[in-house]
DNA sequence: GCAAATGTACTAACTAGTTCGTACTCTTTG
DNA sequence: CAAAGAGTACGAACTAGTTAGTACATTTGC
């Protein structure tokens, strides 16, 4: 889990191996800190929680974040920077419009799938307004990119003349998120309502097929549907 | 705002009239509670606070609500009870059922558009997995009605040869949900992230109309998508 | 008169943040 | 190369302020 960067060690006189390993004890408090806050959310979090969670102790959590929000802001830059290497992997480089939009809706439907942790964390921060995110400056550039994607297949799409004119990739990218991202945010209350288990490998199997549907029929021209 | 129901009056003996109006107190409280509670989420409202603002007292409070929870899951039932009071407004008995379909989805729109704190809510009732709505058990079927619409709406539109076979109508008011839900839930990260106010008059307008079209464009044939 | 409604003052527990002291590691100097 | 010095990494116990919840007394309305 942990990835100790610098590590250096000693022998005492017992022979037990003691280690000191900063980078180490800093990321293993930003991994538990953002369990609890996602879980918790920010007030609901305690410290002292994280502290006993952690390999280390409350002192180094105010040693290395100085407060509560300071270890809420790394534990956020953290999640995101871990969502956007993951999202970095797609490569959709070589692949006709509507593959390359097919397999970027689906990726985005499984990647917010499997990261329910950085959803909370998302969810959490709205509820106060993205005012963290706005404080931290780091996390900005990093997701503008993931709108690059869709504004090339998009243009792709055009001139090969599969997609409609006159969409705005942002708003693209807004209906992607939309469907995604509710997918795994509204989930306890969406089952717990219609007293379904929308979380079920089935409905989500289902759900997702319906979703690169949706997303396909709303880019694609209506006399190009027959593929879909 | 607040509607008192029932309300018994005396007057003291130097003229001035003081009230005793439990139905009322219990709604004021409520109503405050609600804001704090969707402002703030469950851990992070403050009971004196909340008593602060409200016309009556802490003493009051749990007097009635017995603990902040209890007052938690009241404030909760009642948002679930106003919203679907508005949504209950929505007629669209006679419409054709395309008509009805767009109708149905603007008005989603609109209506989580106008509703920011019961959203709010919702968000902060699935950090919490649903648990005070599970507990609840008032609210359930509340909801569950909302998808009679979609159903009637889908049935005359399969009839009249309109609509594509096969869809499941809890899934389009899922898509629908998702689309008008993420518009609000969403909106202060996704502004900040894409340094563009998503929450401005012009785009809302925009992001409607996207969100209709999408979801005629998934229910209606492909052959018959001329008028939209 | 009596029960429901309400005000005041309190407390026990919790919680973010701090203080003080120690061990480890690397560098400097004789 | 050994010993001292300096800065970094860490632990345990404490504190000042907060917060949900209560005890007790009083007023109000029928």
């Amino acid at each position: 889990m942990s990835t100790p960067v610098s590590t250096s060690r000693t022998k005492s006189r017992d022979g037990v191996s003691r280690v000191q390993d900063p980078e180490g004890t800093r990321q293993n408090i930003i991994e538990v800190a953002a369990q609890e806050f996602a879980l918790n959310g920010l007030s609901g979090a305690r410290i002292d929680e994280i502290a006993a969670k952690t390999r280390s102790s409350k002192r180094m959590i105010y040693y290395y974040f100085g407060s509560k929000e300071g270890l809420y802001v790394s534990a956020l830059e953290n999640a995101y920077r871990q969502v956007r290497e993951g999202e970095a992997k797609l490569d959709i480089e070589g692949l006709p419009p509507l593959d390359a939009l097919k397999r970027l809706v689906e990726f985005t439907f499984d990647h917010h799938h499997q990261h329910e942790e950085f959803i909370r964390m998302v969810m959490i921060e709205n509820i106060h307004h993205g005012e963290f995110l706005e404080r931290s400056g780091v996390i900005r550039d990093l997701n503008v990119t993931a709108i690059g994607n869709i504004e090339a297949i998009y243009a792709k799409g055009l001139a090969d003349g599969l997609f409609r004119a006159g969409l705005d990739p942002l708003e693209i990218h807004w209906q992607i998120s939309a469907l995604c991202f509710f997918n795994v945010s509204n989930r306890a209350t969406f089952s717990k309502i219609f007293g379904k288990d929308v979380g079920s490998p089935a409905y989500q199997e289902s759900l997702r097929r319906q979703t690169v549907e949706m997303v396909l029929r709303f880019v694609v021209k209506a006399e190009k549907l027959g593929g879909v």
